[in-house]
DNA sequence: CCGATCTATGTCATCGTTTACATTGCCCTT
DNA sequence: AAGGGCAATGTAAACGATGACATAGATCGG
């Protein structure tokens, strides 16, 4: 007596084992499971008894093949550490779950080459729909459009000229608004510490900055503008560039463009011994929890990132269900809470959005 | 002339089109992509010729259920905007995408039903193996392990009956030394802010935290132990508690169980006008890189979380070769740096699994 | 009581691959 | 020159579900 080889993969049980024992054939079987009012409710209980007693469950990938169409979105993100964009994440999960979609995850680190992987990747596993942050501008989705394969993008816009929906944030006006701060507060070497330069919202941040400088008449100094990796380890190294040059005007502010470059930042500071908001006024993109703990607290520019992923999410699923319809672009407000640390104000655009 | 109908879903090409085009049947085609070498090379370059030309990408899900085994994982989590747990998914993932697999990301927020549906989800897909933190130790996984769908525990142990491949950090442990150290450094009114009681990582660290006490002969005081929702939320409640009560000892330190709790403690005791370190000790599960920043810093709790996310990884890889074999459990070790500021020291046993 | 109508269910081709097996040449050996 | 062996490719039956169409039985009006 051989002893009960628990690893053996017993065959599964198809909707053909169903049929026989609740004496139906494949068809009526399948009406039940598809909840077809036509079938006698004797017989779909019986059948549902049949799929119960063998521990029946549905070939999503069969069904998907026969149906030509899948029920999964492939969601592509840049970095699955970045608490921005797992908040994205969460927002675009809540909305798939809630309409029946599976997500498919994949990260991109940044590089296009895993982004072209993974594009390629999604329309092999024929997703529905693909929600992405493209790590550029021209990053390699002609291919899924030309199928018509709905894609989304979010946080970043991919070329004008493709017909994708797109979800961002306005970052130019928020940085413009916190270096306006800046240079009310008296600040005058004011810094700017972003990401890739080939990154849309890096490139934004600092185009704010920009505009904010020339309003205000002030010079734009190029050795003032860090262009780094989109984390902690780049955040420190621009910081230390920045701070130890020797023989210029100390930097009186920094605008940081997110909450990981910022810690770096931050730690380049205390290693300094420079007291950020006294020493050094910091502004960080991201309302991470945690810059509310540094006494006196840094400012922070809150991103609306749940909504991103909620818009993202419902824009997709507008699409599937109607797909001919123009692309929409749909822009947020990221917000700078007033210097009386009132609580940041609600904002129309994006609720009404959010209805 | 009808314009071009951009959203008008063309028919996708199939094997079929591509081996009419390159004039040869579709097992040939199908053997060029398999790279089997007894197609002639001219054949072959003429097929690849032809798939190039018509833009043809293979349909893993026709592939999947002809071969009878799909090429994802499932990984499901039970918060994605845990750091912890994100850093637990790119070492997954990384694990993953080099041995050619997908990730299909479920988010369970803690809750059985969402978990319970996700298994089965999982099911319907016919992913080849599933990774999982589970919400409780009585996880419905059962159904999927009787037809021999590997599965993976990660951080939390599933009931000791099931064969389950399980990867652990021994949080105990570090929570009983950071509670020594607390001793040693003469605070005695010590608290314990954990997760939910049902999860094993935050009624282990309590754990911890009383055999700490009870070894230096101290009196267990259950006030001072709050089960809270493992987030910041979480963490201000308890700590409010904990603070708030009138005519008793003061706090003099806290165990905190994860970094997301400690955002809420460290802000109540800020608002109550408590130093951390000074008034108040705290240790805290998780080495969120903000920890460094407050003056002076708190210790933290190094756990490896990216490391278990590989070791579950790998597990699984290993698993899937050779299914036979008798379930095996992987522990972790969690440290807590020295005092005076050293580096965490390697362990052994983490980078021998790690090799 | 017959045909029309309707209801409940069955048949079977199909989705796009893979792969066991069959087939076709060709070369080589004796 | 016949036949064995091999290399390269073709044929066709799966995989598991769906749904257009067919069919059998019940119901009903005249």
């Amino acid at each position: 007596m051989a002893p009960p080889q628990f690893c053996e993969r017993p065959a599964l049980t198809t909707i053909r084992d169903v049929a026989r024992l609740a004496e139906v054939s494949t068809a009526t079987v399948s009406r039940v499971f598809a909840s077809d009012p036509a079938v006698r409710p004797a017989t779909a209980s019986r059948v549902r008894e049949a799929a119960k007693q063998l521990g029946y469950v549905p070939n999503t990938l069969a069904r998907s093949l026969r149906q030509q169409t899948s029920t999964s979105w492939a969601l592509i993100i840049a970095d699955i550490e970045n608490p921005f964009l797992t908040q994205v994440t969460r927002g675009v999960e809540d909305v798939a779950q809630s309409a029946g979609y599976s997500l498919v995850l994949c990260n991109t680190d940044e590089q296009p080459e895993k982004e072209a992987a993974y594009l390629n990747s999604a329309e092999q596993y024929r997703v529905s729909g693909v929600l992405i942050t493209p790590t550029s501008a021209t990053s390699p989705v002609d291919q899924l459009l030309a199928r018509g394969l709905p894609v989304i993008t979010m946080d970043r816009p991919l070329r004008p000229d493709l017909a994708v929906d797109t979800v961002l944030i306005d970052s130019r006006r928020a940085a413009r608004s916190a270096v306006d701060r800046m240079i009310a507060h008296g600040r005058r070497q004011i810094a700017c510490i972003t990401g890739p330069r080939r990154v849309f919202t890096a490139s934004e941040r600092v185009l704010g900055y920009r505009e904010s400088l020339l309003e205000a008449g002030l010079p734009i100094d190029e050795q003032l503008i860090h262009y780094a990796a989109f984390n902690e380890q780049g955040g420190r190294q621009a910081a230390d560039e920045l701070l130890g040059r020797p023989g210029v005007a100390p930097v009186e502010a920094i605008l940081v463009a997110n909450s990981m470059m910022a810690v770096g930042v931050l730690q380049v500071l205390r290693e300094r011994g420079l007291r950020p908001s006294v020493d050094v006024e910091i502004v960080v993109f991201d309302d991470a929890p945690w810059t509310g703990l540094l006494t006196p607290a840094i400012s922070v520019i809150h991103q609306p990132a749940y909504e991103l992923g909620q818009v993202a999410g419902k824009l997709l699923l507008d699409r599937l269900r109607t797909p001919g319809q123009p692309a929409r672009t749909v822009m947020l407000t990221a917000t700078l809470p007033a210097d009386d640390d009132s609580p940041p104000r609600d904002d129309a655009l994006t609720t009404a959005l959010l209805g």
